[in-house]
DNA sequence: GCGCCCTGTGACCGACGGGTCACTTTCTGA
DNA sequence: TCAGAAAGTGACCCGTCGGTCACAGGGCGC
Protein backbone atom coordinates (compact mmCIF):
# COMPACT_ATOMS: atom_id res chain seq x y z
CA UNK A 1 0.00 0.00 0.00
CA UNK A 2 2.79 2.29 0.40
CA UNK A 3 3.00 3.71 -3.06
CA UNK A 4 5.01 6.76 -2.21
CA UNK A 5 8.62 5.33 -1.81
CA UNK A 6 8.68 2.88 -4.27
CA UNK A 7 10.49 3.97 -7.79
CA UNK A 8 8.37 4.31 -10.89
CA UNK A 9 9.46 1.33 -12.32
CA UNK A 10 8.25 -0.74 -9.28
CA UNK A 11 4.61 0.89 -9.15
CA UNK A 12 4.48 0.32 -13.00
CA UNK A 13 5.07 -2.95 -12.57
CA UNK A 14 2.29 -3.44 -9.49
CA UNK A 15 0.41 -1.67 -11.38
CA UNK A 16 0.49 -3.88 -14.24
CA UNK A 17 0.26 -6.49 -12.08
CA UNK A 18 -3.11 -5.23 -10.60
CA UNK A 19 -4.73 -4.97 -13.82
CA UNK A 20 -3.55 -8.57 -14.80
CA UNK A 21 -5.38 -9.29 -11.36
CA UNK A 22 -7.96 -7.44 -11.97
CA UNK A 23 -9.10 -9.25 -15.22
CA UNK A 24 -8.46 -12.33 -14.06
CA UNK A 25 -11.00 -11.80 -11.29
CA UNK A 26 -13.39 -10.47 -13.77
CA UNK A 27 -12.68 -13.79 -16.04
CA UNK A 28 -12.64 -16.13 -13.43
CA UNK A 29 -15.38 -15.00 -11.58
CA UNK A 30 -17.40 -15.60 -14.53
CA UNK A 31 -16.49 -18.14 -16.19
CA UNK A 32 -15.14 -20.56 -13.06
CA UNK A 33 -11.41 -21.07 -13.19
CA UNK A 34 -11.55 -24.03 -15.68
CA UNK A 35 -14.14 -22.48 -18.20
CA UNK A 36 -11.98 -19.48 -18.33
CA UNK A 37 -9.27 -18.97 -20.73
CA UNK A 38 -5.77 -17.31 -20.61
CA UNK A 39 -6.46 -15.88 -23.91
CA UNK A 40 -9.31 -13.83 -22.67
CA UNK A 41 -7.51 -12.73 -19.31
CA UNK A 42 -4.74 -11.38 -21.40
CA UNK A 43 -7.54 -9.43 -23.82
CA UNK A 44 -9.13 -7.98 -21.10
CA UNK A 45 -6.68 -6.74 -19.20
CA UNK A 46 -4.90 -5.58 -22.68
CA UNK A 47 -1.63 -7.49 -22.55
CA UNK A 48 0.09 -9.90 -24.78
CA UNK A 49 -0.61 -13.54 -23.40
CA UNK A 50 3.51 -14.12 -22.95
CA UNK A 51 3.42 -10.91 -20.78
CA UNK A 52 0.93 -12.43 -18.34
CA UNK A 53 4.18 -15.33 -18.09
CA UNK A 54 6.49 -12.34 -16.93
CA UNK A 55 4.67 -11.42 -13.88
CA UNK A 56 2.76 -14.85 -13.23
CA UNK A 57 5.72 -17.74 -13.92
CA UNK A 58 3.97 -19.95 -12.50
CA UNK A 59 0.79 -19.43 -15.59
CA UNK A 60 -2.92 -19.91 -14.60
CA UNK A 61 -2.88 -21.64 -11.08
CA UNK A 62 -0.78 -18.94 -9.96
CA UNK A 63 -2.82 -16.00 -10.60
CA UNK A 64 -5.80 -18.12 -9.12
CA UNK A 65 -3.64 -18.97 -5.73
CA UNK A 66 -3.40 -14.77 -5.79
CA UNK A 67 -6.30 -13.91 -6.60
CA UNK A 68 -7.37 -16.35 -3.67
CA UNK A 69 -4.62 -14.79 -1.29
CA UNK A 70 -5.61 -11.72 -1.85
CA UNK A 71 -9.41 -12.54 -1.17
CA UNK A 72 -8.69 -14.00 1.84
CA UNK A 73 -5.93 -11.43 3.28
CA UNK A 74 -8.37 -8.66 2.85
CA UNK A 75 -11.00 -10.53 4.99
CA UNK A 76 -8.56 -10.72 7.70
CA UNK A 77 -7.71 -7.20 7.15
CA UNK A 78 -11.00 -6.10 7.41
CA UNK A 79 -11.56 -7.84 10.80
CA UNK A 80 -8.75 -6.82 12.61
CA UNK A 81 -9.31 -3.18 11.02
CA UNK A 82 -12.83 -3.19 12.66
CA UNK A 83 -11.48 -4.49 15.44
CA UNK A 84 -8.74 -1.90 16.04
CA UNK A 85 -11.14 1.05 15.73
CA UNK A 86 -14.11 -0.12 17.21
CA UNK A 87 -13.78 1.57 21.00
CA UNK A 88 -13.31 -0.71 24.06
CA UNK A 89 -16.37 -1.29 25.62
CA UNK A 90 -18.25 -1.52 22.74
CA UNK A 91 -21.49 -3.97 23.87
CA UNK A 92 -20.56 -7.19 22.03
CA UNK A 93 -24.37 -7.26 20.34
CA UNK A 94 -23.33 -3.91 18.55
CA UNK A 95 -19.96 -4.85 17.91
CA UNK A 96 -20.79 -8.35 16.23
CA UNK A 97 -23.58 -6.58 14.23
CA UNK A 98 -21.18 -4.13 12.93
CA UNK A 99 -18.54 -6.67 11.62
CA UNK A 100 -21.62 -8.58 10.66
CA UNK A 101 -22.24 -5.61 8.52
CA UNK A 102 -19.20 -4.89 7.59
CA UNK A 103 -18.33 -8.30 6.20
CA UNK A 104 -21.94 -8.37 4.00
CA UNK A 105 -21.23 -5.03 3.04
CA UNK A 106 -17.17 -5.88 1.84
CA UNK A 107 -18.74 -8.74 -0.21
CA UNK A 108 -21.91 -7.13 -1.92
CA UNK A 109 -19.71 -4.49 -3.71
CA UNK A 110 -17.11 -7.37 -4.39
CA UNK A 111 -19.53 -9.99 -6.24
CA UNK A 112 -16.39 -11.15 -8.35
CA UNK A 113 -14.82 -11.80 -5.48
CA UNK A 114 -17.04 -13.63 -3.59
CA UNK A 115 -17.66 -15.21 -6.56
CA UNK A 116 -14.49 -16.81 -7.19
CA UNK A 117 -14.61 -17.57 -3.41
CA UNK A 118 -17.98 -19.68 -3.69
CA UNK A 119 -16.74 -21.42 -7.12
CA UNK A 120 -12.80 -21.93 -6.74
CA UNK A 121 -12.03 -21.59 -2.91
CA UNK A 122 -14.06 -24.23 -2.12
CA UNK A 123 -13.66 -26.48 -4.89
CA UNK A 124 -9.81 -26.38 -3.80
CA UNK A 125 -10.55 -27.59 -0.17
CA UNK A 126 -11.50 -30.58 -1.50
CA UNK A 127 -8.56 -30.99 -3.71
CA UNK A 128 -6.62 -34.56 -4.22
CA UNK A 129 -3.51 -32.53 -4.08
CA UNK A 130 -3.00 -32.37 0.00
CA UNK A 131 -0.62 -29.67 -0.75
CA UNK A 132 -3.21 -27.41 -2.21
CA UNK A 133 -5.92 -28.23 -0.22
CA UNK A 134 -3.84 -27.85 3.34
CA UNK A 135 -3.15 -23.96 1.23
CA UNK A 136 -7.00 -23.49 1.38
CA UNK A 137 -7.31 -24.61 5.03
CA UNK A 138 -4.93 -22.43 6.53
CA UNK A 139 -5.88 -19.45 4.38
CA UNK A 140 -9.45 -20.16 6.29
CA UNK A 141 -8.19 -20.47 9.66
CA UNK A 142 -6.71 -17.58 9.71
CA UNK A 143 -10.13 -15.66 8.93
CA UNK A 144 -11.14 -18.48 11.61
CA UNK A 145 -8.84 -17.11 13.99
CA UNK A 146 -9.18 -13.71 13.72
CA UNK A 147 -13.37 -13.61 14.09
CA UNK A 148 -11.91 -16.38 17.50
CA UNK A 149 -10.31 -13.59 19.02
CA UNK A 150 -13.43 -11.44 19.74
CA UNK A 151 -15.41 -14.19 20.33
CA UNK A 152 -13.39 -15.65 22.73
CA UNK A 153 -12.81 -12.19 24.53
CA UNK A 154 -16.81 -12.06 24.58
CA UNK A 155 -16.93 -15.23 26.16
CA UNK A 156 -14.52 -14.31 28.96
CA UNK A 157 -16.44 -10.98 29.59
CA UNK A 158 -19.45 -13.37 30.09
CA UNK A 159 -21.22 -11.38 27.72
CA UNK A 160 -21.63 -15.16 25.35
CA UNK A 161 -22.04 -18.18 27.01
CA UNK A 162 -19.18 -20.19 27.25
CA UNK A 163 -19.06 -22.55 24.16
CA UNK A 164 -16.19 -23.58 21.35
CA UNK A 165 -15.36 -20.06 20.22
CA UNK A 166 -13.73 -21.38 17.70
CA UNK A 167 -17.29 -23.62 16.25
CA UNK A 168 -18.97 -20.02 17.05
CA UNK A 169 -16.64 -18.56 14.65
CA UNK A 170 -17.42 -21.22 11.60
CA UNK A 171 -20.93 -20.93 12.15
CA UNK A 172 -20.62 -16.93 12.30
CA UNK A 173 -19.13 -17.61 8.95
CA UNK A 174 -21.31 -20.09 7.62
CA UNK A 175 -23.84 -18.14 8.31
CA UNK A 176 -22.76 -14.62 6.65
CA UNK A 177 -21.68 -17.64 3.92
CA UNK A 178 -25.27 -18.44 3.50
CA UNK A 179 -27.05 -15.18 3.38
CA UNK A 180 -24.76 -14.04 0.55
CA UNK A 181 -25.58 -17.14 -1.38
CA UNK A 182 -29.34 -16.51 -0.44
CA UNK A 183 -29.30 -12.85 -2.02
CA UNK A 184 -26.79 -12.97 -4.72
CA UNK A 185 -28.01 -16.25 -6.39
CA UNK A 186 -31.70 -15.52 -7.23
CA UNK A 187 -32.27 -15.85 -10.70
CA UNK A 188 -30.93 -12.46 -12.29
CA UNK A 189 -27.65 -12.22 -9.95
CA UNK A 190 -28.28 -9.60 -7.50
CA UNK A 191 -31.60 -8.69 -6.85
CA UNK A 192 -32.72 -9.57 -3.63
CA UNK A 193 -35.16 -12.39 -2.36
CA UNK A 194 -34.33 -12.11 1.07
CA UNK A 195 -33.30 -9.01 2.61
CA UNK A 196 -31.19 -6.74 0.65
CA UNK A 197 -28.54 -4.36 2.45
CA UNK A 198 -26.07 -4.93 4.99
CA UNK A 199 -27.67 -3.32 7.57
CA UNK A 200 -30.90 -5.66 7.44
CA UNK A 201 -28.57 -8.87 6.51
CA UNK A 202 -26.56 -7.98 9.91
CA UNK A 203 -30.02 -7.37 12.16
CA UNK A 204 -31.34 -10.56 11.02
CA UNK A 205 -27.99 -12.55 11.66
CA UNK A 206 -27.45 -10.99 14.71
CA UNK A 207 -30.59 -11.13 16.25
CA UNK A 208 -31.07 -14.68 15.36
CA UNK A 209 -27.40 -15.67 16.48
CA UNK A 210 -27.89 -14.13 19.88
CA UNK A 211 -31.48 -14.53 20.79
CA UNK A 212 -32.31 -17.49 19.00
CA UNK A 213 -35.55 -18.51 17.29
CA UNK A 214 -37.03 -19.64 20.15
CA UNK A 215 -40.71 -17.30 21.65
CA UNK A 216 -40.48 -19.20 25.26
CA UNK A 217 -38.78 -16.75 26.93
CA UNK A 218 -38.89 -12.82 28.45
CA UNK A 219 -37.64 -10.93 25.85
CA UNK A 220 -36.15 -6.81 26.04
CA UNK B 1 -37.31 -48.28 -6.25
CA UNK B 2 -40.05 -50.31 -7.61
CA UNK B 3 -38.06 -53.39 -9.23
CA UNK B 4 -40.36 -55.91 -8.72
CA UNK B 5 -43.04 -55.29 -11.40
CA UNK B 6 -40.38 -54.11 -14.01
CA UNK B 7 -38.84 -56.55 -16.65
CA UNK B 8 -35.60 -58.10 -16.31
CA UNK B 9 -34.80 -56.01 -19.42
CA UNK B 10 -35.28 -52.73 -17.94
CA UNK B 11 -33.61 -53.89 -14.21
CA UNK B 12 -30.54 -54.43 -15.93
CA UNK B 13 -30.56 -51.13 -18.30
CA UNK B 14 -31.44 -49.42 -14.57
CA UNK B 15 -28.51 -51.20 -12.68
CA UNK B 16 -26.05 -50.17 -15.31
CA UNK B 17 -27.30 -47.26 -15.37
CA UNK B 18 -27.08 -46.48 -11.60
CA UNK B 19 -23.63 -48.17 -11.70
CA UNK B 20 -22.25 -45.70 -14.60
CA UNK B 21 -23.93 -42.61 -12.14
CA UNK B 22 -21.90 -43.91 -8.92
CA UNK B 23 -18.53 -43.94 -10.76
CA UNK B 24 -19.62 -40.87 -12.21
CA UNK B 25 -20.13 -39.64 -8.47
CA UNK B 26 -17.00 -41.11 -7.79
CA UNK B 27 -14.58 -39.67 -10.52
CA UNK B 28 -16.17 -35.98 -9.94
CA UNK B 29 -16.62 -35.66 -6.25
CA UNK B 30 -12.98 -36.75 -6.19
CA UNK B 31 -11.44 -34.68 -9.46
CA UNK B 32 -14.34 -31.98 -10.04
CA UNK B 33 -16.17 -32.13 -13.10
CA UNK B 34 -14.00 -30.06 -15.26
CA UNK B 35 -10.73 -32.09 -13.91
CA UNK B 36 -12.91 -35.47 -14.59
CA UNK B 37 -12.65 -37.53 -17.84
CA UNK B 38 -15.46 -39.63 -19.45
CA UNK B 39 -12.85 -42.41 -20.08
CA UNK B 40 -12.19 -42.46 -16.18
CA UNK B 41 -15.73 -42.48 -15.51
CA UNK B 42 -15.72 -45.72 -18.41
CA UNK B 43 -12.98 -47.70 -16.77
CA UNK B 44 -14.44 -47.48 -13.23
CA UNK B 45 -17.91 -48.04 -14.28
CA UNK B 46 -16.52 -51.20 -16.15
CA UNK B 47 -18.32 -50.03 -19.64
CA UNK B 48 -16.64 -48.61 -22.91
CA UNK B 49 -16.80 -44.95 -23.35
CA UNK B 50 -19.13 -45.23 -26.15
CA UNK B 51 -21.42 -47.54 -23.98
CA UNK B 52 -22.01 -43.94 -21.61
CA UNK B 53 -23.73 -42.26 -24.70
CA UNK B 54 -26.50 -44.67 -24.82
CA UNK B 55 -27.08 -44.30 -21.86
CA UNK B 56 -26.59 -40.16 -21.29
CA UNK B 57 -26.74 -39.11 -24.88
CA UNK B 58 -25.99 -35.05 -23.63
CA UNK B 59 -22.54 -36.56 -22.47
CA UNK B 60 -20.46 -35.49 -19.04
CA UNK B 61 -22.87 -32.53 -18.80
CA UNK B 62 -26.18 -34.08 -18.81
CA UNK B 63 -24.60 -37.02 -16.10
CA UNK B 64 -23.83 -34.48 -13.71
CA UNK B 65 -26.77 -32.95 -13.86
CA UNK B 66 -28.42 -36.66 -12.92
CA UNK B 67 -26.45 -36.51 -9.82
CA UNK B 68 -26.77 -33.51 -9.26
CA UNK B 69 -30.50 -33.56 -9.43
CA UNK B 70 -30.55 -37.09 -7.77
CA UNK B 71 -28.93 -35.20 -4.41
CA UNK B 72 -31.36 -32.69 -3.96
CA UNK B 73 -34.34 -34.68 -4.78
CA UNK B 74 -32.53 -37.06 -1.83
CA UNK B 75 -32.92 -34.50 0.28
CA UNK B 76 -36.35 -33.00 -0.29
CA UNK B 77 -36.92 -36.93 0.60
CA UNK B 78 -35.40 -37.38 3.59
CA UNK B 79 -36.79 -34.09 4.43
CA UNK B 80 -40.33 -35.20 3.88
CA UNK B 81 -39.91 -38.94 4.96
CA UNK B 82 -38.78 -37.27 8.06
CA UNK B 83 -41.57 -35.34 8.92
CA UNK B 84 -44.19 -37.51 7.52
CA UNK B 85 -42.69 -40.47 9.76
CA UNK B 86 -42.69 -38.20 13.01
CA UNK B 87 -45.72 -38.01 14.57
CA UNK B 88 -47.78 -34.84 15.62
CA UNK B 89 -47.21 -32.99 18.56
CA UNK B 90 -43.68 -33.55 18.81
CA UNK B 91 -41.77 -30.39 20.30
CA UNK B 92 -40.45 -27.83 17.67
CA UNK B 93 -36.88 -28.49 19.58
CA UNK B 94 -37.04 -32.02 19.31
CA UNK B 95 -38.27 -32.23 15.50
CA UNK B 96 -35.34 -29.71 14.76
CA UNK B 97 -33.00 -31.62 16.24
CA UNK B 98 -33.88 -34.72 14.61
CA UNK B 99 -34.04 -32.74 11.33
CA UNK B 100 -30.63 -31.84 11.56
CA UNK B 101 -29.19 -34.71 12.38
CA UNK B 102 -30.81 -36.72 9.62
CA UNK B 103 -28.79 -34.24 7.55
CA UNK B 104 -25.88 -34.24 8.69
CA UNK B 105 -25.68 -37.72 9.24
CA UNK B 106 -27.17 -38.04 5.50
CA UNK B 107 -24.06 -36.48 4.11
CA UNK B 108 -21.67 -37.80 6.61
CA UNK B 109 -22.17 -40.94 5.12
CA UNK B 110 -22.04 -39.72 1.69
CA UNK B 111 -18.79 -37.66 2.02
CA UNK B 112 -18.56 -37.74 -2.30
CA UNK B 113 -22.00 -36.56 -2.92
CA UNK B 114 -21.08 -33.29 -0.35
CA UNK B 115 -18.46 -32.76 -2.00
CA UNK B 116 -20.20 -33.17 -5.18
CA UNK B 117 -22.70 -30.22 -4.62
CA UNK B 118 -19.94 -28.44 -3.01
CA UNK B 119 -18.18 -28.46 -5.57
CA UNK B 120 -20.30 -28.25 -8.62
CA UNK B 121 -23.98 -27.18 -7.20
CA UNK B 122 -22.31 -23.90 -5.80
CA UNK B 123 -20.59 -23.23 -9.11
CA UNK B 124 -23.63 -23.82 -11.57
CA UNK B 125 -25.45 -21.55 -9.34
CA UNK B 126 -23.87 -18.90 -10.58
CA UNK B 127 -23.13 -19.95 -14.10
CA UNK B 128 -23.37 -17.18 -17.25
CA UNK B 129 -26.02 -19.23 -19.07
CA UNK B 130 -29.52 -18.22 -17.07
CA UNK B 131 -31.03 -21.86 -18.01
CA UNK B 132 -28.21 -23.88 -16.12
CA UNK B 133 -28.48 -21.27 -12.57
CA UNK B 134 -32.15 -21.30 -12.91
CA UNK B 135 -32.50 -25.02 -13.25
CA UNK B 136 -30.29 -25.13 -9.88
CA UNK B 137 -31.82 -22.46 -8.14
CA UNK B 138 -34.89 -24.34 -8.81
CA UNK B 139 -33.46 -27.39 -7.19
CA UNK B 140 -32.16 -25.76 -4.11
CA UNK B 141 -35.97 -23.60 -4.14
CA UNK B 142 -37.38 -27.16 -2.95
CA UNK B 143 -35.15 -28.09 -0.46
CA UNK B 144 -35.79 -24.57 0.88
CA UNK B 145 -39.41 -24.79 0.65
CA UNK B 146 -39.74 -28.23 2.27
CA UNK B 147 -37.58 -26.58 5.28
CA UNK B 148 -39.90 -24.03 5.12
CA UNK B 149 -43.11 -25.85 5.66
CA UNK B 150 -42.54 -27.05 9.40
CA UNK B 151 -41.24 -23.41 10.11
CA UNK B 152 -43.94 -22.06 9.03
CA UNK B 153 -46.06 -24.30 11.27
CA UNK B 154 -43.77 -23.85 14.35
CA UNK B 155 -44.34 -20.14 14.18
CA UNK B 156 -48.00 -20.31 13.90
CA UNK B 157 -48.35 -22.67 16.46
CA UNK B 158 -46.49 -20.24 18.24
CA UNK B 159 -43.39 -21.96 19.58
CA UNK B 160 -40.69 -20.21 17.10
CA UNK B 161 -40.97 -16.17 16.68
CA UNK B 162 -42.77 -14.57 13.64
CA UNK B 163 -39.63 -13.88 11.29
CA UNK B 164 -39.39 -14.87 8.01
CA UNK B 165 -39.47 -18.37 7.43
CA UNK B 166 -38.11 -18.47 4.02
CA UNK B 167 -35.49 -16.58 5.39
CA UNK B 168 -35.03 -19.40 8.65
CA UNK B 169 -34.60 -22.25 6.24
CA UNK B 170 -31.80 -20.85 4.22
CA UNK B 171 -30.03 -20.05 7.67
CA UNK B 172 -30.62 -23.33 8.65
CA UNK B 173 -29.10 -24.64 5.27
CA UNK B 174 -26.13 -22.70 5.70
CA UNK B 175 -25.57 -23.71 9.06
CA UNK B 176 -25.65 -27.27 8.28
CA UNK B 177 -23.44 -26.54 5.17
CA UNK B 178 -21.22 -24.80 7.52
CA UNK B 179 -20.74 -27.50 9.99
CA UNK B 180 -20.58 -30.51 7.12
CA UNK B 181 -17.47 -27.80 5.41
CA UNK B 182 -15.87 -27.32 8.88
CA UNK B 183 -15.39 -31.42 9.50
CA UNK B 184 -15.06 -32.67 6.84
CA UNK B 185 -12.75 -30.08 5.48
CA UNK B 186 -10.34 -30.50 7.99
CA UNK B 187 -6.63 -31.59 6.54
CA UNK B 188 -6.96 -35.30 5.79
CA UNK B 189 -10.30 -35.98 5.35
CA UNK B 190 -13.21 -36.95 7.39
CA UNK B 191 -11.06 -35.93 10.81
CA UNK B 192 -13.07 -33.63 12.63
CA UNK B 193 -11.87 -30.15 14.28
CA UNK B 194 -15.15 -29.51 15.50
CA UNK B 195 -17.50 -32.27 16.76
CA UNK B 196 -17.82 -35.04 14.96
CA UNK B 197 -21.16 -36.96 15.24
CA UNK B 198 -24.30 -36.04 13.77
CA UNK B 199 -25.95 -36.02 17.22
CA UNK B 200 -23.10 -33.68 18.55
CA UNK B 201 -23.25 -31.34 15.51
CA UNK B 202 -27.03 -31.33 15.71
CA UNK B 203 -26.68 -30.42 19.61
CA UNK B 204 -24.80 -27.18 18.77
CA UNK B 205 -26.82 -25.93 15.53
CA UNK B 206 -30.15 -26.60 17.55
CA UNK B 207 -28.84 -25.03 20.79
CA UNK B 208 -27.32 -21.77 19.26
CA UNK B 209 -29.82 -21.73 16.72
CA UNK B 210 -33.05 -21.90 19.31
CA UNK B 211 -31.04 -20.01 22.40
CA UNK B 212 -28.95 -17.87 20.63
CA UNK B 213 -25.85 -17.07 22.34
CA UNK B 214 -26.52 -14.83 24.83
CA UNK B 215 -25.95 -14.98 28.44
CA UNK B 216 -27.96 -12.54 29.83
CA UNK B 217 -30.86 -14.27 30.33
CA UNK B 218 -32.83 -17.19 32.22
CA UNK B 219 -32.22 -20.78 30.84
CA UNK B 220 -33.85 -23.96 31.66
C1' DG C 1 -30.66 -73.13 -36.10
C1' DC C 2 -30.50 -68.72 -38.38
C1' DG C 3 -30.34 -64.07 -39.11
C1' DC C 4 -31.65 -59.59 -37.44
C1' DC C 5 -31.18 -56.08 -34.21
C1' DC C 6 -29.81 -54.07 -30.15
C1' DT C 7 -26.17 -53.09 -27.21
C1' DG C 8 -21.42 -52.46 -26.27
C1' DT C 9 -16.82 -50.92 -27.79
C1' DG C 10 -12.54 -48.27 -28.24
C1' DA C 11 -9.70 -46.34 -31.91
C1' DC C 12 -10.04 -42.16 -33.89
C1' DC C 13 -11.00 -37.14 -34.77
C1' DG C 14 -10.93 -32.33 -34.09
C1' DA C 15 -11.33 -28.49 -31.05
C1' DC C 16 -9.34 -26.27 -27.56
C1' DG C 17 -6.25 -23.92 -24.64
C1' DG C 18 -1.98 -23.77 -21.59
C1' DG C 19 2.50 -22.73 -22.22
C1' DT C 20 6.79 -21.26 -25.20
C1' DC C 21 10.01 -18.47 -27.67
C1' DA C 22 12.00 -15.94 -31.45
C1' DC C 23 11.12 -11.56 -32.62
C1' DT C 24 9.69 -6.55 -31.90
C1' DT C 25 9.18 -2.50 -29.28
C1' DT C 26 10.27 0.46 -25.57
C1' DC C 27 13.08 2.25 -22.16
C1' DT C 28 17.48 3.68 -20.05
C1' DG C 29 21.84 5.46 -19.28
C1' DA C 30 25.94 7.05 -21.42
C1' DT D 1 21.89 9.78 -30.51
C1' DC D 2 22.60 5.13 -29.91
C1' DA D 3 23.57 0.54 -28.13
C1' DG D 4 22.22 -2.68 -25.02
C1' DA D 5 18.84 -4.35 -21.88
C1' DA D 6 14.28 -5.13 -20.49
C1' DA D 7 9.62 -5.85 -21.41
C1' DG D 8 5.93 -7.12 -24.49
C1' DT D 9 3.89 -10.04 -28.07
C1' DG D 10 1.14 -13.56 -30.47
C1' DA D 11 1.83 -17.37 -33.77
C1' DC D 12 2.77 -21.81 -32.88
C1' DC D 13 3.23 -26.35 -30.57
C1' DC D 14 1.34 -30.24 -28.56
C1' DG D 15 -1.07 -32.81 -25.06
C1' DT D 16 -5.64 -33.62 -23.67
C1' DC D 17 -10.34 -35.06 -23.82
C1' DG D 18 -15.37 -34.83 -25.27
C1' DG D 19 -17.71 -36.88 -28.63
C1' DT D 20 -18.34 -40.20 -32.91
C1' DC D 21 -18.95 -44.24 -35.57
C1' DA D 22 -17.92 -48.47 -37.94
C1' DC D 23 -17.69 -52.80 -36.26
C1' DA D 24 -18.35 -56.95 -32.96
C1' DG D 25 -21.07 -60.11 -30.44
C1' DG D 26 -24.75 -62.06 -28.09
C1' DG D 27 -29.67 -62.59 -27.34
C1' DC D 28 -34.27 -62.87 -29.10
C1' DG D 29 -37.93 -63.98 -32.30
C1' DC D 30 -39.07 -66.84 -35.99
Amino acid sequence: MEIGPLPRRERERLARRRAMLDAALAVFAEKGYAGATLDEVAERAEFGKGTLYNYFPGGKEEILFALIDDAYDAMVALVEAYLAETPEGTPTRVLFHGLVERMLAHFLERHATFRLLVKEAQRLMFDDAAARAAHLYRLRERVIAALTRPIEAAMDAGALRRLPAHAVAHLLIGNIHGYLMAVTCAPGGVAAPVTPSPEQGADFITEILFDGLLTDRSRP
